[in-house]
This record gives structure tokens, C-alpha cells and sequence, in this order.
DNA sequence: TTACGGATTGCACGCAAGTGCAACTCGATG
DNA sequence: CATCGAGTTGCACTTGCGTGCAATCCGTAA
């Protein structure tokens, strides 16, 4: 037990002289007290070390200012950049971020938006997983904001926010072909979320349009290991792939690395590579990798100017989706056509 | 303004047909419900999807559940590997993580601790900069816990965690100086915080000993783009580096891939690197990268374990200090002695 | 001097929980 | 049948804060 505890507006009150609501009220824009009781109010907590407990304002206002992210795989590349740039603008807004990790056992987001519940979050912006439908109308009868970032569902209500990944696919498959590529594969991780599967249908689409089959393999989960691995089963067929579309900047690092050390291909003269996500390690000279770069900027933004505005009722769904595009970043991993 | 409120137990208790004091007790492990009532409240709250203030909760208690995260540079990824294993450790032991990021600004760690005095975060864990001697006395006086992670410092009351990174950079030197090297050079970050520090004069300590100089240059942050920077600087000299230890991966990373793809040097047939914290990308093949492992888990336990059960003012103060060692992964880097 | 008006102040209540205390129930025992 | 005691239950108070309402202050105009 803690020997001495905070400080409270009552002890900062007897030290000035004022009462306690003089003190609520100094704390607190737009209300009404003189420059005197004000000077004083401010001297008296300084000298105290007075903060307003949030805890208790938020039970008034029925406003905690807490945003809870919930997320799994924090430690990757991709993941961290956007929470960065989330929190960074969550600070700006004057919220306060929570965190909670999810693994990928079932009802782990679930058992994540109990935790913003609990703490009466103001809103939840989910990066991993998915929800279940009674856990998100809940959070939504108690008046707590929802974010779905790149997780296709068609519950009403969440804004969800995702890229133009389908077009991204057929992009690069275009992009192929002009570098004179003839054998198409994409690299995909077993996973399948829609954003991925987005990227492979787009894709193999447009590889068909021009006249191209593209071989698909999937394999493990989104990260490097799985990139080496099905960089192994793919460059061993007896039709090697001279243009190859990973899922992710990771796997296609994995990717590159394999066929690099492992077949002994030059990229790009034999081989053509291209990934999503533009992590920062994409642009490390061993990689000189071309990706579609993330508009992580414009996803926070999208994000947190709807917990400031949004979230009426009366709104059409239309306006619960934002759609944002995915700039090509071209580097060296691809021939010029 | 939400159409809806969060439900209360008082909702729940009508619902059930009983007092509040009874839904209360419902919640509380260890206070004294029967049977009976205790199932009829659990059903209302299961139907009116009832979850517990832990606002309130933390008011009454005078404990808030909440642990404040403190970092900067998040999606660097030692930083977010240790983010991670910080919150999931934290989340197993019932706490969950408030997480506030920081910028190289004055003053800015000081208001990070501000937000956490405010949300009454039971315990705040720094993971970058220092903050003010005031405002950790206050922190510690609102009987708030406090963790530094590889920051020295010698203000008594905050858990201190450090590596053995003197220690370290002496083994690294004799590595060196085994594989054969004879023009050592130590590349850092301008930062110069004391972890950095630690490696270098252990380094220089070691090699001092063992017969040999060591050139240190200093640059920009412990980011890739530096060790880019640093290995123009160093490669360019009349007498060129064959053994370079890096502060940090990250800078190591960056060293090797201008040493390979701007100077043609082989690794590590004409240049031996190593560098520190064992992020994800040392191990890829591109890198295949000598270092010291960051004990992220040991850290992460000691820090938790002491929130849990530490921090009373009683005890001496060697046991606000753990020192951890940082392991020695031996990859490709430098040559075999 | 008195009345008026605007600004300031304090009281008291409410938010959603936990908990000591007293009242209550109920079965068992004397 | 009265008493005891263990087990439940509800009342009322507490936590730190915001805010409506009424009371007060002060300066100015009638």
C-alpha cells in the first residue's frame, strides 16, 4: 500500500484559501473565476504538485479520454509505424492511448474490447483480428466510437478504413509485363485476410487480362521466414517465376534474401520482385525493394477526425468507409520496361 | 454527445432484483454473496452486457490498474519488440498499459509523467529519456512506482534495469582482435546516453589493453541512415577500420550495407562488424549479423515483478538496481578466431 | 442612498463504484 | 420456545471531480 497518495482539489483548496469548486473550476476552460482566485488556485497546486485525476473527471463526463488500440504483432515493422504515427496523433487530439495485445486464440479481440469497456474508452481502433458482431453493437449502444483499420467487414455502424488493395495487384502485374517478365507468381501468406486476398485477386486479374497465369503459394504467417520458405517452393518448380508479388515487405524480403543466397539469382535481372506496406526496411540498399507504401499518415488522420467528429447515427453507412490509396514507391527490385 | 451510456450496476441490480451493494459484491473476489444472488446478478449483467467501471474502481480503490509506457521512437524495433513483451507480460499480471510517446524535446518526458499522474497509473515505466528529479519525486511521493530501462541514473526510489553493456563491449573487442583484426573502430550515435557510452569505453577499455587503438566517430541518431553516414566517414580513412563495433543494430545494418554495396567490401572476409540489441533483421541473411541480445523477456519480468511486489521504501537501495546480461549471438559477421 | 446587473463564490448533489456496520434471515442448539 | 451464530443483505458513507442553483460581492446608474 502506498504510504502517501496524490494530491487532491480538497488540499489544494485549504492551501489557497478558496473552496473546492473554485478549484474544479480554475481546471477547467471557460468557467467562471476572478484572476485572483485563479493565481492563487494555480500557485497552491504547483506548489502541491496538483494534477486533475482523470479517472474522476472522466466518470463526470462521461469521457474518459482514453482510446484503446488494440493489436496483435506490435513488434512488426508495419504494425509499429502505425501505431506510432497513431498515438502521435491521438496525443495531438488530447487523448491518451491504451494498449492491448491480441494473440490470435479465439475471442482475444473480444476479451480486448471488454478491456476498453471497462475503462469506458471513447473509442477502439482495432488493427488485428476481428470482433464479434454482439461485442461490437455493445461498444456501440454504449456510445464508444469504433475504427476498423484494413479489416473488410460489413457490420454498420464501425468506420472502416481500408486501401485500394485490388488495384495495387493489378498495378504491379502491369508493371511486370512491361519489365518483360513471363511467368507471374504471388506470395501469399495461409492467413488470407481480406486485404491480402484483395492484393491476390487484383493481382491475378489482371495478370489473365495480359494474357499471364499467375502460380499462388501460400505459406505461414505474414513475416520473413515464411517469405524464405515459399521463396524455396516456388523457385524450385520447374517453371520458375520471373516476377513474383509479395503479400507483404516482409515476406518479400525473405523472399529476396532466398533467392539472393540461397539460388544465387540476380535481382532484377533474373528475377522481379515487389511488395506492400513499404516498411522502412524496403528501402535498405540490401532490398531497394518496390512496394506500395501504406499512407499510415492518412490512416491516423482518417482515424482520429472521426473520434473528434463522427459517429452520428444519422449519417449514411456511406460515410462509415474510407477507402485510401496506396502509392506505388518504385525502386530497384524491378526492371524498368 | 453518445445517444447511450455505458450500463451501471445500478441497472444491473434492478434487472436482478437486488441492491447494488449486491452486484458490487458480485465483482469483488472474496466478499460475501449467495448463491442465489449471485447468479441472478451475473445474468443481468451477462443480458445487459454489464462490465465494471474500473474508472470508478480506481477511485475507490486508489488504484488504477493502469501502468504508463513511456518511450520514444516505437517503431524501431528493438523498441517495439520490448513495447511488446512489456504489454503482454503486463497484461497476464491484470495490468494494462497506458502508452505515451515522446519526442527529443525538452520537457517532454515531464509531461508524459504528468499524463500518468493524471490517469493515476499505478506505475510508469520509462523506456527513453530522463525525466526531471521534481517530477519523479512527485511520481514517487503519489505513490507511483518507477521503472528506468537502460537509462542510468542515480536518483534513489525508481527500479533500475541496465546490461553489462561495458562488459560487452570488452568481449566484442577480444573477438576482434581473435578474427584478427588490427584497426578497430567503434561507429555511435551522437546521442551518447549512457547504455552507448557504456559500450563504447568498454570497447575502447578492452582494445586498449589487448595493444590496439580504437577510432570512434559519432553521428546523427542509432538509426540506419547514421551507420550509412558512418561507414563513408570510416571507410574513407587512410587507414581503413577492419574490425567496426556498432552501438546498435540498427547502425549496423545500415555500416554493412554501404561498406558492401558502396565500398565492395566483403563481409567478413575484409571487414568484421558487430553490433548491439539482437533486433529481427540481424538475424536475416542479408545481415547474418554478430550481437548482443537485448534480454527483452528479463527485462520485461523484472519490471513487472516489481510493480507486483517491490517498492517499499524500507529496503535498500541496491535492490531498486538489476543488472542483466546481454547474450552474445555469434553469426557471420566476424571471423572465426 | 437605493436599486440594478453582472461577475464570482460556495453549497450540495451526482457520477459509479467499494465497504463498514447494523439489521435481517435461517437453521441448529440448549 | 428462546437464543445463538453464521451467513446475507441493504443503508449510508466514501473516493475526486463537475456543475446547477442560490447567495454574495462589487461597481454603476438612478
Amino acid at each position: 500500500m502506498p504510504s502517501k497518495l496524490f494530491v487532491s482539489a480538497q488540499e489544494v483548496a485549504e492551501r489557497a484559501g478558496v473552496s473546492r469548486s473554485a478549484v474544479s473550476r480554475t481546471f477547467t476552460p471557460g468557467a467562471s473565476v476572478s484572476a485572483d482566485t485563479r493565481r492563487r488556485v494555480l500557485e497552491a497546486a504547483e506548489a502541491l504538485g496538483y494534477h486533475v485525476n482523470h479517472l474522476a473527471r472522466g466518470l463526470m463526463r462521461n469521457e474518459s479520454g482514453i482510446v484503446c488500440l488494440i493489436v496483435s504483432d506490435v513488434a512488426t515493422p508495419y504494425r509499429s509505424a502505425l501505431l506510432r504515427e497513431l498515438t502521435i496523433q491521438l496525443q495531438n487530439a488530447g487523448k491518451v492511448a491504451m494498449f492491448v495485445n491480441t494473440d490470435r486464440s479465439d475471442g482475444s479481440v473480444d476479451r480486448a474490447l471488454q478491456q476498453a469497456i471497462r475503462y469506458r474508452a471513447d473509442a477502439s481502433i482495432i488493427l488485428s483480428g476481428l470482433p464479434d458482431k454482439s461485442i461490437t453493437q455493445l461498444c456501440l449502444r454504449s456510445g464508444q466510437r469504433l475504427v476498423l483499420i484494413n479489416r473488410d467487414d460489413d457490420q454498420p455502424g464501425p468506420l472502416k478504413i481500408n486501401l485500394d488493395d485490388y488495384e495495387s495487384g493489378g498495378k504491379i502485374a502491369t508493371a511486370f509485363v512491361r519489365a518483360g517478365c513471363r511467368t507471374l507468381a504471388f506470395a501469399n501468406s495461409e492467413a488470407g485476410t481480406p486485404s491480402l486476398m484483395g492484393r491476390e485477386r487484383g493481382f491475378i486479374a489482371a495478370a489473365t487480362k495480359l494474357g499471364l497465369e499467375v502460380v499462388v503459394e501460400r505459406y505461414g504467417s505474414t513475416g520473413y521466414e515464411a517469405g524464405r520458405v515459399l521463396a524455396q517452393r516456388m523457385l524450385t518448380r520447374a517453371e520458375r517465376p520471373d516476377g513474383v508479388f509479395c503479400a507483404t515487405d516482409l515476406l518479400a524480403c525473405g523472399f529476396m534474401d532466398a533467392a539472393r543466397h540461397q539460388f544465387g539469382l540476380s535481382i532484377p535481372d533474373q528475377l522481379c520482385v515487389a511488395g506492400f506496406d513499404d516498411i522502412e526496411q524496403a528501402s535498405w540498399s540490401s532490398f531497394n525493394l518496390t512496394t506500395f507504401a501504406q499512407p499510415v499518415m492518412a490512416i491516423a488522420t482518417q482515424a482520429v477526425k472521426w473520434l473528434a467528429t463522427g459517429g452520428h447515427e444519422e449519417e449514411p453507412e456511406e460515410a462509415h468507409s474510407v477507402r485510401l490509396k496506396a502509392e506505388l514507391i518504385w525502386r530497384g527490385s524491378i526492371r524498368k520496361g
